[in-house]
RNA sequence: UGGCCCGUCGUCUAAUGGCAGGACACCGGUCUUUGGAACCGGCGGUGGUGGUUCGAAUCCACCCGGGCCAACCA
């Protein structure tokens, strides 16, 4: 199994290393009003599977279940039910945000102490329209400045249930022209005169999420809170919150991309809507993308849990193909599954040539051992079979007039029953132009499907034997919507249309005339089959008698031949699901912006910039010969222009370059290693850098010296000449000095070299690179470059 | 339109200034008593334009495209 290594296993392994922490605590925080989905299985893989990667780890299971009008004990019974069965423990670990409501209270009223909370008491819409827009800043509300006693004893008298529902509300004092619109005096608490299903009528208040979730971290001391993107915003009042109320704890949160899956949607308010409007068949109808709907259609946990690291985790927005998760429950299935035989759409085979029992008068039935598991499988176990001569095999199986490349049953032809005998069609008998039966001689010496006279038999297919088959159910699913992405389609399409607009008709289809073998009849419900050349199969957990959901379809390559040939679908089901063909709801395509590749790079215009900023970097132009766009970057900020003119100044050398370094080290190194940090909080100054660019200009430290320098600098300040003494980073241009180095690494790397003289001039970075690994990143470039294409040029 | 975030094969994802790699999908082939599986091979990508650098997917600037935010939801 290799190391998943996405970017928060990278900041928890940083945060480890820097001693940070001396272990990691996760949480899954799902609220109890509604079931999870496979969007929720990618975020409880990454908790759980982050918790089983260190020591002393663990992920805690928390109920924020801070909004009774939407909660419900049967969904905290559900979701617990769905983690566990996805494979996880959270031990101990069991947690919910309503046993918190006292202490939350408490920090709530410690923020009114400190004049960080006030009750407001406007109207919904008043606060609403206060809130101003994304350009227009808010206006403060008339409560703003009410005094800590007043606020005190209305909070008070608000937990007290004095008030109505919306009469007030407690909201942070922040700030109310904040460009990020969370951070405008965000809600803490709201009046619900509502039952909670945990704690009864003991609150008649409620936190709301920004204030309660921060918070409840804290508490647990979760050190790295995972969320989604869509609350990257909310990380400052997340914050904001841990700092100003005493807790000894310092949460943070990381967000990473949703899980989109293609056709489907990944919304509790919309999945509950389709079981609400009875479009679906529950919270677990198999067609849902809920855990509880995988698991009653077949899927295995090991098969999510593999999809879930499969497809990473990182920060672009994405939207993963349902092939990588048929991929990830076929590879399960293929290695755990029994083979059994099964007819969906029956066609009758008779075998005129099969024999009756003299005694008896009865047809003979012949008894073959089948494997359960083909050879590369390598599991034991096997069943035995009926064969007779009343045979049933699958419609799709037979054509009269075959395309081309037909590999199965055709008038005059021969085919191989698995396990069975070869068989050759000899009549075809039709009603009413339909081919209701087939009239075939059996191969007696084929017992098994060997072929003891060495001839080819191109086609195998299934069958049962007709009067020992089982009549059973099989429920065909497929993808609920008929579009990959309903809500972009949805959106398309204009206001008054909805999702369910793009529901696939299809998504269900019921046979009932299906046939099994009978040695399915004794096994358990858990067992998954492969219905051999169908797909995988298994007993309906909330039916009775033989009804099987197909899981998934195998991977069928004659469907994708078959369109195509005829255009139609092929395919053993009759259904295929392979058409993903653009209905035109969504003719708005989303995604790959074509237009950016579709029009050729135009000259990038330069926004106008304010007359001040104009004079400050005319002013440099002036000064120092700077280019124009060079000089309206510095100009932007007062600070920056001060800073650079005191470095100019401050120039040890004479360099008449002096000026365009500078601004260029300025511009471009600069920004990465200052943060979020202003000019006059770095430990350094303008004369420290003009020393430093000195120190590369006059070829003491390269270019790549002087980065680490600079970052150095920036961390723990000091001196350019000092940094350069310690850390041994002057630059070795000495051709005695560097000349073996190259040797060395040319030497090593035969193939290498090869390659580089066969025309891959790509590798001189590989090469470059070995050398500033082997000299500690201090080669001179230049010369080492020239090193290196003379060793590389001639033997 | 203000702020924040994000753009790498068709899709998902690595590369953390030094060989653009993997997975799924797709296309060929080998093998095959599953048109399955396995194995081998192939196709195919850094949104654009400039700049910094010996060297840029990576750093800087601008442009383009996408997402999130104006619930007393989470």
């Amino acid at each position: 199994m290799d190391q998943k290594n996405d970017f928060i296993r990278q900041i928890i392994a940083r945060d480890l290393e820097a001693g940070r922490h001396d272990t990691v605590v996760t949480r899954f925080p799902p609220e109890p009003n509604g079931f999870l989905h496979i969007g929720h299985a990618k975020s409880i893989v990454l908790n759980f599977g982050i918790a089983g990667e260190h020591d002393g780890a663990r992920c805690h299971l928390r109920f924020d279940d801070t909004n009774p009008s939407t909660e419900d004990p049967r969904y905290v019974e559900a979701i617990q039910d769905d983690v566990r069965w996805l494979g996880y423990d959270w031990g101990e670990h069991l947690y919910f945000a309503s046993d918190y409501f006292e202490r939350l209270y408490g920090f709530a009223e410690e923020l009114i102490r400190k004049g960080l909370a006030y009750v407001d008491s406007q109207s919904e819409e008043a606060i609403r329209e206060g809130r101003g827009t994304v350009t227009k800043p808010g206006t403060p509300s008339p409560c703003r400045d009410r005094s800590v006693e007043e606020n005190l004893d209305l909070f008070r008298r608000m937990r007290a249930g004095e008030f109505e529902d919306g009469a007030h509300v407690l909201r942070a004092r922040i700030d109310m022209a904040a460009h990020n619109m969370i951070m405008r005096d965000p809600l803490l608490y709201r009046i619900r005169h509502v039952e909670h299903y945990r704690t009864g009528d003991e609150w008649c208040i409620y936190p709301l999420y920004d204030f309660a979730h921060c918070l409840e971290d804290a508490i647990e001391g979760i050190t790295h809170s995972l969320c989604t993107l869509e609350f990257e915003n909310n990380r400052e009042i997340y914050d904001w919150l841990v700092e100003n109320v005493t807790i000894d704890a310092r949460p943070r949160q990381y967000e990473f991309a949703r899980l989109n899956l293609d056709y489907t949607v990944m919304s509790k308010r919309k999945l509950l809507r389709l079981v609400k409007e009875g479009r679906v068949d529950g919270w677990d109808d198999p067609r849902m993308p809920t855990i509880a709907g995988l698991r009653r259609r077949g899927f295995t946990p090991a098969s999510i849990r593999n999809f879930c690291e499969m497809i990473g985790v990182a920060k672009a927005d994405s939207r993963v193909d349902m092939g990588k998760l048929e991929y990830a429950i076929r590879d399960d299935l293929n290695r755990k599954a029994p083979r059994v035989l099964c007819v969906l759409r029956p066609l009758r085979v008779t075998l005129t040539n099969w024999p009756v029992d003299a005694e008896t008068g009865e047809p003979e039935v012949d008894w073959i051992d089948a494997p359960h598991f083909p050879r590369d499988v390598g599991l034991e176990g096997a069943r035995r079979v009926p064969f007779s001569g009343e045979l049933l095999i699958d419609e799709a199986d037979f054509a009269e007039d075959p395309p081309k490349g037909f590999r199965r049953l055709v008038p005059g032809e021969e085919v191989r029953l698995r396990y069975g005998y070869v068989i050759r069609c000899d009549e075809v008998v039709k009603e009413d132009g339909r081919v209701v039966e087939l009239r075939c001689s059996y191969d007696p010496e084929t017992r098994g499907g060997d072929t003891p006279d060495g001839r080819k038999v191109k086609g195998t297919i299934h069958w049962v034997s007709a009067p020992h088959a089982e009549r059973c159910t099989v429920r065909l699913y497929d993808r609920l919507f008929s579009v990959p992405d309903p809500d972009a389609a949805a959106a398309a399409r204009g206001e008054d249309a909805d999702i369910s607009d793009f529901l696939n008709p299809e998504s269900l289809e019921v046979i009932e005339g299906a046939y099994i073998e009978p040695s399915v009849r004794d096994d358990g419900f858990e067992t998954r089959y492969q219905f051999e050349r169908v797909g995988y199969f298994w007993r309906d957990p909330g039916s009775d008698g033989l009804v099987f959901n197909r899981i998934v379809t195998l991977r069928d390559s004659w469907a994708k031949v078959g369109t195509k040939l005829t255009g139609l679908g092929g395919g053993t089901s009759g259904d295929d699901g392979a058409d993903g063909a653009e209905r035109p709801g969504d003719s708005a395509e989303s995604r790959s912006g074509g237009s950016g590749a579709a029009i050729p790079g135009k000259p990038g215009e330069r926004p106008p910039v304010s007359p001040e900023v104009q004079a400050r970097a005319d002013a440099l132009v002036e000064a120092f010969g700077l280019d124009a766009v060079d000089a309206e970057i510095l100009a932007r900020d007062p600070a920056v222009v001060d800073f650079y003119r005191a470095a100019v100044q401050a120039w040890p050398g004479e360099d008449s370059d002096a000026a365009t370094s500078l601004a260029n080290w300025i511009i471009n190194a600069l920004p990465p290693v200052q943060g979020s940090r202003s000019l006059d909080q770095l430990p350094f100054g303008p004369a420290e850098l003009a020393e430093l660019v000195a120190l590369v200009e006059e070829g003491t430290l390269s270019s790549r010296g002087g980065s680490e320098v600079l970052e150095v600098l920036a961390r723990d300040g000091g001196t350019p000449a000092d940094i350069v003494e310690k850390l041994d980073l002057a630059q070795v241009s000495d051709e005695d000095a560097l000349r073996p180095v190259v040797q060395r690494v040319v030497a090593a790397h035969p193939d290498k070299v090869e390659a580089f003289r066969g025309g891959k001039t790509g590798l001189m970075g590989f090469f470059m690179g070995q050398v500033m690994r082997e000299t500690g990143g201090k080669a001179d470039p230049e010369l080492a470059q020239g090193l290196l294409r003379e060793a590389l040029d001639g033997p």
